[in-house]
DNA sequence: TTCTCCATGTAAGTAGTTACATGATTGG
DNA sequence: CCAATCATGTAACTACTTACATGGAGAA
């Protein structure tokens, strides 16, 4: 591909990239302003996909000429601020987003793994404590997701059951590789329980 | 932070970065030209850390001029090759990145994650269909990383123990991940085993 | 009055990817 | 002789981050 930078043609009828979806459905699940979706990401998909304010503000006025979302400014005092609501079109535009099967890559960029993964350079005992570093690093995580356990179950209260799946994913997902470093640290005798 | 580019000053001085860690490690572990250190990340360290060519000649060229590898010209007949090995002082500069007490984060980007994150504004058998798009998705990688386990027990025999650990932790991972999107699916009985 | 939060942006820089370019060697 | 692989790079572009700018509102 050569063509299609953004400059060149309106933003309204291009594909949407992901950011937008992002602010899409995070209008969809209630939050108002640039602003409450800055924070709604920050109490719940940051862990998976972050987005900045940078990206934030620009994809609101996209949604808004496509009629995705329509927009009113609702300044508190003389603060200006405009607040967002999903239109039909947009929630016709989100579930077809959600059904395309397209691929889904899974990225992962990791530091800390890629230490391990050349640790044998290290003598015994300081490899030990890498593999307790990322130890620790999954438990803070673990803690951080319990935290967030609750909202996610008011969350699902209110009939969106899907945010809490992916908070269980996540705390699967580090619990597991607590307990791989758990084995490696004190292998499993085999012929045990 | 204002300067600091890179044009400015010779980079053999510069902090080294990411990318020139893991053609260190990779070069420490065997690899013996740029070709195959890219060859050897796709098959290792590419689930949490990938690196173009772009990237890893760049990076030899710096690590030689700062003295931690040497190279030496070894052509196939006409075609030009360089081979380098790692030195005392790369061996050092190593090891010391790896027990640097550094903050390592773990990013995550996952478009997956983020549709299922959405799923409610679907409705209930097409949201079925994306958890198990996603289920799916996490078998393919474990039979891929299955499929290495093999390469993987053969480096731990030479002494290289900490590769096949990075493996199971990719596999237990995306296992979690499965098992929670089965129980998702067949929610278990409470009170049951 | 001063600090934190609310609210929205611009400008510049970093890191990375993709596409392209080149050409030799090996295997069928 | 033709395709795949080996081997190394350049140039252009994309996506994203950080720093900065601005200023009102509410609380201590």
């Amino acid at each position: 591909m050569v063509a299609a930078t953004g400059q060149d043609s309106p933003p309204a009828l291009r594909e949407l990239a992901p950011p937008a979806y992002v602010v899409l459905g995070m209008v969809r699940l209630g939050a108002r302003s640039g602003y409450e979706i800055k924070q709604n990401v920050e109490q719940s998909i940051r862990f998976f996909w972050t987005i900045s304010p940078v990206q934030i503000y620009p994809s609101l006025a996209q949604l808004e000429r496509a009629g995705l979302i329509t927009g009113r400014p609702e300044p508190q005092g003389k603060r200006p601020r405009r607040v967002y609501e999903i239109t039909q079109a947009g929630e016709l535009a989100l579930r077809r987003w959600l059904r395309r099967n397209e691929p889904m890559p899974y990225e992962l960029r990791d530091i800390g793994l890629v230490k391990l993964f050349f640790a044998d350079a290290l003598d015994s005992s300081e490899a030990q404590e890498l593999v307790s570093a990322i130890k620790r690093r999954s438990e803070e995580r673990v803690a951080t997701l319990r935290a967030i356990e609750p909202t996610a179950k008011a969350i699902e209260e209110e009939g969106n059951v899907y945010p809490l799946l992916t908070l269980r994913m996540g705390i699967a997902h580090h619990q597991a590789m607590i307990d791989v470093c758990q084995d490696f640290e004190q292998p499993p005798e085999a012929g045990q329980v």
